[in-house]
DNA sequence: GGCATATATATCGCGGTACGATATAACAGG
DNA sequence: CCTGTTATATCGTACCGCGATATATATGCC
């Protein structure tokens, strides 16, 4: 039940999200997760976090360092980063086409 | 597993693609189909179509309309505009935000 | 006329994902 | 010493994507 315009239900894409907060540099978990809520404005939960963060080191998108302390920060891979730009890039063009639609109609 | 940059998998969010489509005025499913694909450039089966569309409507995003022939069009709702603006901007940014992030570091 | 293809809608089921809940542990501060 | 923060990990459920499948009409072609 949506009780917000921006809601969409569930699907907030937490892979992009662990990708995109990468690109500024390594991060581990914890972090990952407070820069993350900070972009997008709504908390990641360590459920969606730590599942999402085993995906994508399997597919090879990202890559573990060396544990420091607690924490285990990973790092974005070549493939890792030009997956995230291919998809910036592509939401980038689906954002426009659909506001430019959605432009004509009210303004 | 991922064969190509720009797939991050499941990642396609049927349900804003649908909305985007009607912002550009009532279409009927089989339509809205052909619409996306076009836009995407990756077809929506029926499966996903007729599922997310009943999803939407029992959301009050969208509404349907008397069916004609053997077509049964659906309508944006003011709910639903409001909705797809709103995402609409919210990923736009979102978009921004990542491609900053990684024109600094490559480029 | 008969047959394949396109249009059009609908449902089932599997696998995968989001995400809250829960557990654990170390460290800091009052 | 106890509470809150940092930090990681796992389990389970509900939900979703999407291919497969079914059905029916309309169109095009041989």
């Amino acid at each position: 039940m949506p009780d917000d315009v921006s809601d969409l239900g569930r699907f907030a894409e937490p892979s992009l999200y662990i990708l995109v907060s990468l690109s500024e540099g390594p991060k581990h978990g914890y972090a990952i997760m407070t820069d993350v809520e900070s972009i997008t404005g709504s908390p990641m939960g360590p459920g969606t976090l730590y599942g999402a963060l085993a995906r994508l080191e399997k597919r090879g998108l990202i890559e573990a360092l060396e544990p420091q302390e607690r924490r285990r920060p990973y790092r974005l891979t070549g493939l890792g980063e030009a997956t995230v730009r291919a998809q910036l890039e592509r939401i980038k063009g689906f954002a426009a086409t659909g506001l430019d639609r959605l432009g004509e109609a009210s303004t």
